[in-house]
RNA sequence: GCUCUGGUGGUGGAAUGGUAGACACGAGGGACUUAAAAUCCCUUGCCCGCAAGGGCGUGUGGGUUCAAGUCCCACCCGGAGUACCA
C-alpha cells in the first residue's frame, strides 16, 4: 500500500477531533507545561507560509512534552481587533465584525489542514464580548490604581486618597505625570472636580493633554512603536506631533522593573537588548542651573545659598540631567528645548523676536522633517545666561531641537567638548570648547584644532576643579556628591520609555468603559461589563471630526439605571455621554496568554485555581518585530495583574523562541531590451543593461526553471513570447524580497498541503533551516522531504502488511525464525536515534531533527529492518514532527489507542558505546591518542580506564610517557 | 553613530575546541522500462595527477592550543533594532 496523504490526513484530523485528544484539563497528576503562540491577526489575504513555521514549531515542542509525560496546553486564537478590517469597512460598508469572522473561518480552515494539536475549546477572540469584558476590567484597574515608587508596586487609588487628607504629599514617592506637592488642608479644601484632576496625575491610566502621534491619514493617533522614522508602520502615512487630550497607561512607572525582569527569563540576548535599548534606561545625574540676573545681587558668590530645591526658590533655576556629571567644568552654555516653559520669561527683549520666530519654525516643522534633517545645526541664543554652580561662571543659554522636550527635563548642560551635538553646535555658532577630560594624565590639547568631540568614558579628568585628575568614573561619583552635598542635584536615573498612549480614534476596537461627568471621567461600574461596542451607521470620523463612535446612537451612560442609553437622554445629571476613542490592538493581545488558562469564566478574568496551576507560558514562540510592541505591553500588563495578586509569576513568557521572517524568493524572466517579445535565460545574458527584469509568478517556474507554455498563457502580452534557452531550458533569475502579492511571491501552505500533505509541509518548513532565522521561502527542496516520507512509510510496509510477525511479546510461542529480532546494528541506529532527536528537540533545532529521520531510515532500509521493538519507537519520534503518517503507522501497529498516548522511548547509553580511541596521530616519531570517559574521574582513575580499554591496547605498551588530563576525557596520550 | 546578529560548496544548511561540508536540493553518470513517470545505485569544495596519492580550503590578518569554522584581539562585508535620548 502507498503513502496515500490525502486519505490519511483529514481521517486522523476528524479522529483526533471527534475524540477530544487535544482537549486539556487544569487538572491532572501530570507536570504542567504551557506552549503558546502569538495569536494571529486574521487578515483578508489569508495564512501564509510564514505563519505556520512558529506554529509548527510549537506544536512539536507541545507534542513532545506531553509525549515526555506532561500536561500541555497550547491553545490558539485571534487577536480580531485591528486597521485592515475597518479600512475595508469604511470602503466597502461591509461591517468589521462580518469580515472578520469570514477570516477567521478561513484561518481555521487552514490551520486545521496543518493538523495542529491545538484545544480549540479555549479559544479566544479579542472582539468578543466575553473576551473584552475583561480588558476593560483590567483598564478600570488600572483606572483605580497608582504606583508607590518606595514599594515598587501599583496599589489601589483609594488608599491615596485616604492618605492625601491626612498628609497630603509629604513623604511620598510616586509615579506620577508632574510632581505636585500638596498639603492635607489644600487636599480637604479642594471640591471634587480638582480632586479628580490631581488623582489623574497618579492614575495608571490616566487621562492628559500630551503630544501625541497623530496620523492624519489614519484619522488616529498612534504608540511610539507603531510609528517608525516619522511615518505609521500600517500604511506608512506621516505623522506629525500634536497635543491631544489621552488614555494613557503609565508604562514608565514599571521601566526599572521592565529591564530587571529581563534577568529572570530565557530569551535570546538580542531581544533583550531590544527591550533593554527600547527602555533605554540611563544613570546620571539631575541638577538645578540657577539662572544669572545682574540685578540679583544675591547671585555671586556663593552658589550654596540658592538651595533651589526648596519652594519657594530664592533664584529662578532650572534642571538638567546629564549622565556625564564629571564634565561639568566643561560647560560652555546651556540648551533649552523650544517647547520649554522658562524661555518666554527669559528671553531678553532684544533676542525676542528672533528666539519668537525660532520656537515657531521648531514648531511647525513636522517629525519627518526633523529626522531628516538632524545633521542640520539651528538654534538661537535668548540673551539669559546661567551660572554654573560649581565654578560660578556665566553661561549663555539658547534654545535648539536638538535638544527634545520628552527626554530628561527638556534641557541640557552643554559640554561641547565631550558631547559630539554640543561639539557640532559649538563649532557652527563659534562658541567655547573646553577640554576637561583626557586620555592621559595632565595631558591636554588645543579643541579649537579638534575635528570631533571626545566622547568616551574614559580617562582622567583635567582643567576639572576639584576633581582634576580622578579617572571618569570617580569623578562623576565626587561630582555627585558634591551637588547633593550643595544640594543642588542628586543622582537620578532616566528612561526613554515613555507611557503608552492608550486612546485610538477608531471604531473597531474596544470601548473604554469610561463616561464623563463634565471633564472628569469615571469607569461604569464592574458588574455592568462588558460596555459592548455599539453599532454605527459609518465607520469614518464624525462631520466634527469626533471617533467613528460619535456616530453611534445609542452612547450614553445612564448612572442610576446602570446602563447604556440613547445619546438624545444625555442631561448631564442622571446621563452622561461616554468615551469616543477605542483601546489599540495591544489591549486585547496583553493579557490573553491569562484567558486561556480559563477561557470561560464569566465571574474573573481567571479563577486563581487556574492561574496557580499553570503558572506562566513556558515557551512562547513568535517574532521579533513584538520586541519593542507587544511584549513591553504584556510584560507590563502582567506585572500590573501581579502587584493585584491575581497572576502569580512576575514575568509571564519564561523562555521565548523568536521565529525567523520567512521572506519572498522572487523569480524573474530577462526581457530584452532590443526585442520587446525576446526573453533571455539567465545564463545566456552578457549584460544587465541589455535586459529588463520582470518579476514571474513563482507558481510557474519550477526549480528556477520556467514553465513555458503557462507563461504564455499568464498574462496577454506574453502570449508571442520567444525565448533564447540554455540547454533547451529557461532559466530564471532570483532574488530574495518582502513576501507580496506585487512581486508574485507569495506561498500558501494550502496549496502545497494539497500537492504533498501536511506532514510534509511541517517537516519541510522545519528543514528550510534553524527556526529562528530569517530565511526566504523555497520550494525546491520539498520533494526530498516528500520522499523521505514515502520511504519511511516503507519501512514499515514489512511490519504492517504481516509479512514480519509484529508481536514480540508472543515470542515464546512461536518459532523465533518467524521473528525479526533487533540486530545490534539496528538497535544502534534506533538509540542513537533517540538520543539525537531528543537533544535536537530540547535545543530547538528542528531541521538537524529532520536529518536524523532521514539518515535513520536510509540507515534501517538498508539493514532491512523489519523488527518492531526498532520500528515502534521511531513511530513515537516522529509523531511531534509528522503527525498524521505516524497516527496511521501506530494504528496499523494495532493499537487502539492514539499515539500520544504512548511514552516518548529512552535511549540505552551502553547502545551507544563507540570506540573511545579517537584521533590517532603520529607525532615526533611518537604516537598520540584521545581517549573518551564516561564520567567525572581522577587522573588515576583515568589511566587505569585507559590501561583496561580494549581499544586502547593496541596503541598503548608499557606505561604511557606522558598524558594531559581534562575531566570527562583525556586530551592526550604520548607513548 | 551605538547595540545585537551573521559570514562555511552551485543552493538551503550540518559540525559539546577533536576526521569541515552531515542531511537535502541542484547537476552529471548509470540501472530498471518499448518509453515516460516512479524507484534505486554511483560521482559531485577547489587545484595537481591516468591512478595511488598530494596540496589548498569555513570573510581578512594576527593570537591562544597537541588540536580553532568554533575561543581571544583587530579589521572588512551583509542583516536587524535604535537614533540629536544629553
Amino acid at each position: 500500500m502507498d503513502y496515500n496523504f490525502t486519505e490519511i490526513e483529514p481521517r486522523w484530523q476528524n479522529y483526533w477531533r471527534e475524540h477530544g485528544v487535544y482537549h486539556i484539563d487544569n487538572r491532572s497528576d501530570r507536570p504542567h507545561y504551557y506552549v503558546l503562540d502569538m495569536f494571529p491577526y486574521p487578515s483578508g489575504a489569508g495564512l501564509h507560509v510564514g505563519h505556520p513555521l512558529g506554529y509548527i514549531a510549537s506544536d512539536i515542542y507541545a507534542r513532545y512534552k506531553r509525549l515526555r509525560g506532561f500536561n500541555v496546553l497550547h491553545p490558539m486564537g485571534y487577536d480580531a481587533y485591528g486597521l485592515p478590517a475597518e479600512q475595508y469597512a469604511i470602503q466597502t460598508g461591509q461591517h468589521p465584525a462580518v469580515t472578520t469572522e469570514q477570516n477567521i473561518a478561513r484561518y481555521r480552515e487552514q490551520l486545521d489542514k496543518i493538523g495542529f494539536s491545538f484545544d480549540w475549546d479555549r479559544e479566544v477572540r479579542t472582539c468578543d464580548p466575553r473576551y473584552y469584558k475583561w480588558t476593560q476590567w483590567t483598564f478600570i484597574q488600572l483606572f483605580n490604581s497608582y504606583y508607590c515608587n518606595q514599594a515598587q508596586q501599583a496599589r489601589p487609588i483609594s488608599e491615596l486618597v485616604e492618605v492625601f487628607a491626612k498628609q497630603g504629599t509629604d513623604g511620598f514617592d510616586l509615579a506620577c505625570t508632574e510632581e505636585m506637592h500638596f498639603s492635607a488642608e489644600e487636599w480637604n479644601q479642594w471640591d471634587e472636580a480638582r480632586r479628580q484632576q490631581v488623582l489623574m496625575n497618579y492614575r495608571l491610566a490616566y487621562l492628559a493633554d500630551i503630544p501625541v502621534n497623530w496620523c492624519a491619514e489614519l484619522g488616529t493617533v498612534l504608540a511610539n512603536d507603531e510609528v517608525v522614522g516619522g511615518l505609521s508602520v500600517r500604511g506608512g502615512y506621516p505623522v506629525e506631533r500634536k497635543l491631544m487630550r489621552q488614555w494613557s497607561l503609565r508604562i514608565s512607572a514599571y521601566a526599572q522593573r521592565l529591564v530587571d525582569g529581563l534577568e529572570q527569563v530565557d530569551w535570546t540576548d538580542s531581544l533583550k537588548e531590544i527591550q533593554r535599548n527600547w527602555i533605554g534606561r540611563s544613570e546620571g545625574a539631575a541638577v538645578w542651573f540657577p539662572l544669572y540676573e545682574p540685578s540679583n545681587a544675591n547671585v555671586l558668590p556663593g552658589v550654596q545659598a540658592y538651595m533651589p530645591q526648596f519652594d519657594p526658590q530664592p533664584v529662578p533655576s532650572f534642571e538638567i540631567f546629564t549622565t556625564r556629571p564629571d564634565t561639568i567644568f566643561g560647560v560652555t552654555f546651556m540648551v533649552l528645548c523650544p517647547e520649554h516653559e522658562l524661555i518666554d520669561s527669559i528671553t531678553t527683549p532684544e533676542q525676542r523676536q528672533q528666539v519668537q520666530d525660532y520656537v515657531n519654525w521648531a514648531k511647525n516643522r513636522s517629525e519627518r522633517e526633523r529626522q531628516a534633517e538632524v545633521k542640520k545645526v539651528s538654534g538661537v541664543f535668548t540673551g539669559a545666561y546661567a551660572v554654573n554652580p560649581l565654578t560660578e561662571e556665566r553661561i549663555p543659554i539658547w534654545v535648539s531641537d536638538y535638544v527634545l522636550a520628552g527626554y530628561g527635563t527638556g534641557a541640557i548642560m552643554a559640554v561641547p567638548a565631550h558631547d559630539s551635538r554640543d561639539f557640532a553646535f559649538a563649532r557652527h555658532f563659534g562658541l567655547p570648547i573646553r577640554q576637561v577630560v583626557s586620555l592621559e594624565k595632565d595631558v591636554t590639547s588645543d579643541p579649537a584644532t579638534w575635528t570631533e568631540s571626545m566622547d568616551a568614558k574614559t580617562g582622567y579628568s583635567v582643567n576639572s576643579g576639584f576633581v582634576t585628575g580622578m579617572k571618569v568614573k570617580e569623578a562623576m561619583a565626587a561630582v555627585i556628591d558634591k551637588i547633593e552635598q550643595m544640594g543642588i542635584g542628586h543622582r537620578t536615573v532616566n528612561f526613554r520609555l515613555r507611557d503608552a498612549i492608550f486612546s485610538r480614534q477608531r471604531y473597531w476596537g474596544e470601548p473604554f468603559p469610561i463616561y464623563y461627568k463634565g471633564n472628569t471621567p469615571y469607569p461604569i461600574p464592574e458588574e455592568c461589563l462588558p460596555l459592548e461596542l455599539p453599532d454605527v451607521k459609518e465607520f469614518k470620523p464624525t462631520a466634527t471630526g469626533e471617533p467613528p463612535l460619535g456616530h453611534a446612537e445609542c452612547w450614553a451612560w445612564d448612572e442610576q439605571n446602570r446602563r447604556v442609553v440613547e445619546k438624545r437622554l444625555i442631561d448631564n445629571k442622571t446621563v452622561f455621554p461616554l468615551e469616543l476613542s477605542t483601546m489599540p490592538g495591544f489591549a486585547g493581545s496583553s493579557g490573553y496568554y491569562l484567558r486561556y488558562m480559563d477561557p470561560h469564566n464569566d465571574s474573573a478574568y481567571f479563577s486563581p485555581e487556574a492561574v496557580g496551576y499553570w503558572q506562566n507560558v513556558d515557551l512562547y514562540v513568535g517574532g521579533a518585530e513584538h520586541g519593542t510592541g507587544h511584549l513591553i505591553y504584556a510584560r507590563f500588563w502582567n506585572k500590573f495583574l501581579f502587584d493585584l495578586g491575581m497572576a502569580v509569576k512576575e514575568e509571564p513568557f519564561q523562555r521565548l523562541i523568536n521565529q525567523g521572517m520567512i521572506q519572498g524568493r522572487s523569480n524573474f524572466v530577462y526581457r530584452s531590451k532590443a526585442d520587446n517579445n525576446l526573453f533571455i535565460s539567465k545564463g545566456l545574458i552578457k549584460s544587465m543593461d541589455d535586459v529588463t527584469p520582470i518579476h514571474v509568478d513563482i507558481n510557474i517556474v519550477d526549480n528556477d526553471v520556467l514553465d513555458i507554455d503557462r507563461f504564455r498563457q499568464w498574462r496577454p502580452e506574453f502570449a508571442d513570447a520567444r525565448f533564447e534557452f540554455e540547454d533547451g531550458k529557461y532559466v530564471c533569475g532570483w532574488e530574495v524580497e518582502k513576501m507580496s502579492k506585487s512581486m508574485y511571491n507569495v506561498q500558501n501552505p494550502d496549496d502545497l498541503v494539497a500537492r504533498y500533505g501536511a506532514d510534509t509541509l511541517r517537516l519541510y518548513e522545519m528543514f528550510l533551516g534553524p527556526v529562528e532565522q530569517a530565511k526566504p521561502w523555497d520550494t525546491n527542496g520539498i520533494e526530498g522531504v516528500h520522499r523521505f516520507l514515502k520511504k519511511f512509510w516503507k519501512l514499515f510496509e514489512r511490519v504492517c502488511s504481516g509479512e514480519c510477525v509484529v508481536d514480540s511479546s508472543r515470542e515464546q510461542a512461536l518459532p523465533t525464525t518467524h521473528y525479526p529480532l533487533p540486530t545490534k546494528e539496528e538497535l544502534k541506529v534506533l538509540h542513537q536515534t533517540i538520543k539525537k532527536i531528543t537533544d535536537d528537540i530540547e535545543r530547538f533545532s528542528f531541521n538537524t531533527s529532520v536529518s536524523t529521520f532521514m539518515i535513520c531510515t536510509n540507515q534501517l532500509t538498508d539493514l532491512k529492518c523489519g523488527s518492531r521493538e526498532v520500528l515502534e519507537p521511531l513511530v513515537v519520534l516522529i509523531a511531534p514532527f509528522a503527525p498524521h503518517i505516524a497516527e496511521e503507522l501506530w494504528h496499523q501497529l494495532g493499537h487502539d489507542t492514539t499515539v500520544f498516548d504512548a511514552a516518548w522511548p529512552q535511549y540505552d547509553p551502553q547502545m551507544l558505546v563507540e570506540d573511545t580511541v579517537k584521533y590517532p596521530v603520529q607525532f615526533n616519531g611518537k604516537m598520540r591518542f584521545t581517549i573518551d570517559l564516561p564520567a567525572a574521574c581522577t587522573q588515576q582513575e583515568a589511566l587505569e580506564a585507559v590501561k583496561e580499554a580494549p581499544e586502547a591496547a593496541k596503541w598503548l605498551t608499557g606505561e604511557p610517557k606522558k598524558v594531559i588530563f581534562v575531566p570527562k576525557k583525556i586530551i592526550n596520550i604520548v607513548c
